[in-house]
DNA sequence: TCAAGGCTGTGACTTTGATCACACTTTAAT
DNA sequence: ATTAAAGTGTGATCAAAGTCACAGCCTTGA
């Protein structure tokens, strides 16, 4: 594994796959998505590694082709708060520290062994002003972020725990899934305690053993 | 009050300063700011006015020349939480429902008598489409919306009312100064009793009497 | 394959902030 | 100018969720 072979293989493969998600905002032609590609840089990731670590200067944005990060803050308690759950076809970054040229106040680490396209502030900037399509692509990428956020403060501010907690697998059944429950107490500012003490409604039928 | 004339001359006077805020994003010149102002619709709003309403279709978005707005949304027991306070120079609506054109989940109302600029989802994305300048501009609108947001998520996640009200405080003296507390714990998500019984440090000299 | 560490559930206790009630003050509207 | 309505402060009480402690289970990696 890891030669040169596989490695360009995967690499053609998340090209592809990113051009689809670009695709689903705007259509490309080959010669555009030919010089799309060339701003962004593959990486491999592993689990447990970070992405971006607090402190440091945050030089990329990622576009996760694979693979499962999430982003949390530490507060000066030492507790975390996870601010993002990002699967593959997600963009993540600590966007504020990203869009000042700063340090961190933020981690990211992977949690399932990924590959990610990056992408310098500089290289987004020329991409975005060099082809209108893509300062479009990205604005209804942010636009949907903040909306998205809206959300989630309507919730933090509304609801209970147990709300936020359903409402959360059923927005994200997918991440109840595939993440530990404690990360998903951190993500809904709740203790792991309290949502281990939230028992799910009983729907219809017999209870579901494996 | 509300002649031809004055209208007339405020209406051309809050045209010039959208192109003073557009300007602190990008340059534009005499040409293309007639070709922009086309797009906005005047629009002057009263004290307790609602300028968008729950259960209504969302048409607009608006920009604020002057006054004082607030959104909030009304949970199924009743109660406000707020999600904006708008000043001048800012931008605002149901982004959610104005994008989707749907109808409105929150309501917007008017505190202090306003001028607003109105910009259909339609004129919009025609603006953006039609220069790219405008595309970005707004790119760069949603991008600091979408950074405090988070950072509003942070601080619900991670502090305490007397924390976030002493940040809010920081980040918005302004809006401390003219709004009743009551709606600043509707934004931080806490009740008004326990705000007001937060009690501001006391620095440097005597307690300021008037 | 077994040890260590991470994850989860649950009981006992504590704390924070919500709620209720009421008085007082300021603002707005006729 | 006066009356109603909106906003604020504060005490008493309560409930929801946090914290601490510990036990049992899974993973996972050497």
């Amino acid at each position: 594994m890891f030669n040169t072979t596989s490695l360009l293989a995967t690499h053609i493969l998340d090209m592809e796959k990113l051009r689809k998600h670009i695709e689903e905002i705007t259509p490309v032609s080959d010669d555009e998505f030919e010089y799309i590609k060339a701003f962004f840089t593959k990486k491999r990731v592993r689990k447990h590694q970070f992405l971006i670590q607090a402190g440091e200067k945050v030089a990329c944005e990622y576009w996760i082709a694979n693979g499962v990060f999430r982003a949390f803050y530490t507060d000066e308690t030492g507790r975390e708060h996870i601010l993002q759950f990002a699967l593959e076809n997600s963009w993540l970054s600590d966007y504020n520290a990203f869009f000042h040229q700063t340090e961190s106040t933020m981690n990211i680490i992977c949690m399932e062994e990924a590959e990610v396209l990056s992408l310098t502030l500089h290289a987004r900037e020329k991409l975005a002003s060099d082809l209108h399509k893509m300062e479009h692509f990205f604005r209804m990428k942010v636009t949907s972020g903040y909306t998205a956020q809206q959300h989630r403060i309507i919730s933090l501010l509304c609801r209970n725990p147990k709300e936020r907690y359903e409402e959360f697998g059923i927005l994200f059944p997918e991440i109840v899934r595939r993440i530990p429950k404690k990360y998903i107490a951190e993500y809904l500012g709740i203790s792991r305690e309290t949502l281990s003490r939230i028992h799910p409604v009983q729907r219809r039928g017999i209870p579901v053993k494996q």
